[in-house]
DNA sequence: TAATAATTTTGTAACATTTTCATATTTATA
DNA sequence: TATAAATATGAAAATGTTACAAAATTATTA
């Protein structure tokens, strides 16, 4: 009878952080994935990885692909970043960073830029809720497109 | 001999803002779920107003809607939200402003924060392409979901 | 007002992404 | 090792969004 008290309030306190009841097990596809990623500083999206990766893994499908890009994106080992002519890219740099997106090429470029921290503190001022983090993106045109036009 | 230049003008400007060449044509779908958003505050779905605009226009068909809703976001009469989950939100207020998204119920809230117009200019720094604007999108816990905890 | 030209809507099909489910892998244990 | 328990996979179905051709609406012209 202890144990299933045990399980019970272990699972509603995971169900209270996030969503991952399960423990994570070794996959060499998902290795393989996060490998590609961290070796890319091109914001790959979701079938680029898939193609790479094929090359290793014929018979993976596009499905794992992005069922793990998630999962990392929600571990916090990767990052998620949606553009507004709706593509889907993903970074393994994770620490804090903002992106420019172009306007033109539809391409996604790392900024040099510091975090501001403290706009949380100054957005929750007139807010009732709890603000934990933000992102941010910017747009307009990107080097090379300047330099096509 | 005056209009011409003003439709050359015209034209001009929107082709730098975005995709659409065309002139405009009334229609009463468009103008429905303009109103729609005008009307609410509550950043609706695509599915949202779909539901809405039908009790008018019972043969209306989601892709009018999500085409719409795309046209005047590209017009600059509305405002395309993308979420953390993949919903894609609307809102009808244009004059600049930023998000919040709560992690708990998906709910998006209007922020009350002055843009910061210099930031453009700092993230544009160490960078050779030309940045126009940004978004930004905050993240939390909403009021509601605090008290219901 | 009627005829014509241009754009929009509609319904359907295509596409991108997510989820489901039976089977295969992986991990822990004996 | 062999076995049991759990997660990860691949294939396919389900969802959300966009693209297309034909029909309907709106604007223009005479």
């Amino acid at each position: 009878m202890h144990y299933i008290m045990i399980i019970v309030i272990v699972t509603i306190i995971n169900l209270k952080g996030g969503t991952y009841l399960t423990t994570l097990k070794y996959s060499r596809q998902r290795e393989c994935i996060k490998e590609y990623l961290n070796g890319s500083c091109k914001h790959p999206t979701a079938d680029t990885i898939y193609l790479s990766v094929r090359q290793d893994y014929p018979n993976i499908s596009l499905g794992t692909v992005y069922r793990n890009l998630n999962l990392l994106a929600d571990l916090g080992e990767a990052v998620k970043i949606t553009t507004p002519n709706g593509g889907v890219h993903f970074d393994g740099r994770t620490e804090p960073h903002y992106h420019f997106y172009c306007n033109e090429c539809g391409s996604v470029i790392d900024l040099d830029l510091d975090e501001l921290d403290c706009i949380n503190q100054a957005a929750g001022k007139n807010f009732d809720g709890i603000i934990k983090s933000h992102s941010m993106m910017f747009y307009g045109t990107c080097g090379n497109c300047i330099k096509k036009n």
